[in-house]
DNA sequence: ACTGCCACCTGCCGGC
DNA sequence: TGCCGGCAGGTGGCAG
């Protein structure tokens, strides 16, 4: 489901819910979720730890620990962390359940399995989950016209695909692919490589933008999300172009048109994206 | 090295 | 009602 502002929402939501609370028990039905290490000696690393925060790196969350370790998780397409009373009735498709020192428990649910978490001791930060190979935040002092252009230069892959590309810049997605270049002016199919300084320019500023609402408009209360069930974190309705196959394009009314890009639907309207 | 394609999973929606 | 294909916001691995 998430992308970076979706992820940064659920690293608002969970960071208050955590910090400063004791793991006094793991449970671990799904051990295939747990990619690193294995899903018992998570259990034996993670009991007793304290939580010291939640960060973010790109779709990644962190889950800080006292004694400098992190628990790393990644969403994938329908990962949802939940914190809920002890004794709440537990979700289908629940994986691993932390029972915390204030009667509460760290759920996470994820229908397609696809989620992973690692438990990464002081140090090991980069090892075994593939931050390491992530290019800049797209909301980082790095991240700019400059750093774009140097990852678009010589590709004549489609700079949908690259945008989509976490090594080049990390935390976007299908939609807010879509999003930014419909923003820019910029049709998702343009070969990288093809883009000129000006368009380049257009696409690196509407991804500082279009990512900076989306966060906002991603940070939820406690009681929203909860409430909400963290099920629908984005709101459709403000989506611009993505999803809106056949519909008039909001600025000059052209149906937008649907292309798979990289196996991926794009939507475009070809009327102002050139 | 790049690029394209499939696999990994379940759920949901629309068409017949 | 029920079955079936197609689709889903992500990424790792593999083959060419």
């Amino acid at each position: 489901m998430p992308e970076l502002p979706e992820v940064e929402g659920v690293r608002g939501y969970l960071d208050p819910l955590l910090r400063g609370r004791t793991v006094t028990a793991v449970d671990v039905p799904q051990p295939k979720i747990v990619a690193h290490p294995s899903a018992g000696e998570l259990v034996a690393a993670l009991t007793g730890r304290r939580f010291a925060g939640v960060g973010r790196r790109a779709k990644f969350l962190l889950m800080q620990l006292d004694n400098g370790g992190t628990l790393v998780l990644h969403l994938r397409m329908t990962g949802l962390p939940l914190v809920v009373p002890a004794g709440t009735p537990v979700e289908k498709h629940t994986h691993l359940i932390l029972r915390l020192d204030n009667g509460s428990e760290f759920r996470y649910i994820d229908p397609r399995r696809f989620g992973r978490f690692w438990l990464l001791a002081a140090g090991e930060e980069d090892a075994f989950t593939g931050m390491a190979k992530l290019g800049p935040e797209p909301l980082g002092p790095e991240f700019g016209s400059a750093v774009l252009s140097a990852a678009l230069a010589g590709r004549r892959t489609a700079v949908k695909a690259c945008l989509l590309d976490q090594s080049l810049v990390a935390g976007i997605g299908n939609i807010y692919g879509d999003e930014i270049l419909f923003a820019a002016g910029v049709r998702p199919d343009r070969p990288a490589a093809s883009l000129k300084k000006a368009e380049v320019s257009r696409i690196a500023r509407q991804t500082v933008a279009v990512l900076t609402a989306a966060v906002e408009k991603d940070r939820l209360t406690i009681d929203e999300y909860q409430a909400q069930h963290g099920a629908e974190l984005r709101d459709a309705e403000r989506l611009n172009v993505y999803g809106r196959e056949g519909e008039p394009c909001l600025k000059c009314g052209t149906p937008i048109e649907r292309q798979t890009i990289a196996q991926r639907s794009s939507y475009f309207c070809p009327h102002c994206q050139h």
